[in-house]
DNA sequence: GCATAATAGGTGCGTGAGCACTTATCTGTC
DNA sequence: GACAGATAAGTGCTCACGCACCTATTATGC
């Protein structure tokens, strides 16, 4: 019997489902997500997420880098989705007057109607797929959980030493 | 004042901690396991994921379709991901006797030590920086959630009409 | 004030993946 | 048994994105 054969140091059955699960959930939200994004806006996801960020911002601008910063791509990969965005004038881009290194991505008004199409769908998909499926008091739970996960920032005291 | 001021439809604050944190929470991981994997073993995370998967059944074989199937991928990603494990000898392909049109991935010897040696690394990162922030209840917790948006399919029902 | 370092944004290149299509094979109908 | 249609895998093309690097500007040290 070949050394193949020896068992595999893996997560517990229950790990597995929750850790699984989510990769699962997720993958397949994401699925739906991009494309019904692109069939009725012929946008993307992350095209979507910066609309709907400068729309959250007052005066609808926001700096190249902080959208980056709440992204989850580059600064590489949103200055081409913003050039994206440029191109077919959902956004403009304005150079920063105080700080002339710098940049700003405006929402336009074509850009907020859009966003507002976009929006609607959204987020009847998502409720029906995956929100509707909790109660309040669950998502709530779902939030603080997701909080606990944010606030672990990387500390060498959760790393347990091999007992001796 | 410009159309451009009127407020847009979203998710409820609690909606959006909930949804907004799962993909935070997601993003982040990736972004750490995706790292991690790259540096001490050269592989992706869905090359990860198929000698997963590959190690997990009897035989230590799947047809390309099956692996597919369970992933994030299409069919076509799939074919180009066995084709590079294989290039570095993670993989071997073999013909299916049974449907000559078919092929199986199987993974090698190489590929058991490989992924044993990404396992390692792999699952005590998704402990420290998830799993164990959660106790065992809420693990199970979490898995009945997803079972549970995993169960659920397309359902016109779940369509609520506009009240007239 | 000037030289050096740091920073914001953008770009060339390489890679990974989806879509549409091709090829080989299997299945069903007559 | 032959032929039409379905299916498994793979491929050409295109595009999105990360990395490393570039340019312009700002901050810092002396």
């Amino acid at each position: 019997m070949s050394s193949s054969e020896t068992e595999i140091e893996a997560f517990t059955p229950l790990e597995g489902d929750a850790w699984g699960g989510l990769l699962g959930v997720h993958g397949r939200m994401m699925r739906l997500i991009e494309r019904d994004l692109a069939e009725r806006c012929q946008i993307s996801h992350v095209e979507f997420e910066v609309l709907l960020r400068l729309s959250w911002v007052e005066g609808r601008r926001m700096r190249i880098q902080d959208v980056a910063a709440e992204s989850v791509l580059t600064r590489s990969g949103i200055s081409r989705v913003v050039e994206r965005l440029e191109r077919v004038g959902l956004v403009n881009r304005e150079s920063a007057p105080e700080d002339r290194r710098g940049a700003y991505a405006i929402l336009t008004d074509a850009g907020v109607s859009m966003l507002r199409t976009a929006l609607e769908g959204h987020v009847a998909l998502v409720r029906e797929r995956f929100l509707n499926q909790f109660g309040p008091d669950e998502l709530e739970q779902m939030a603080a959980w997701w909080r606990r996960v944010e606030d672990t920032r990387y500390d060498p005291r959760n790393h347990r030493s091999e007992p001796t």
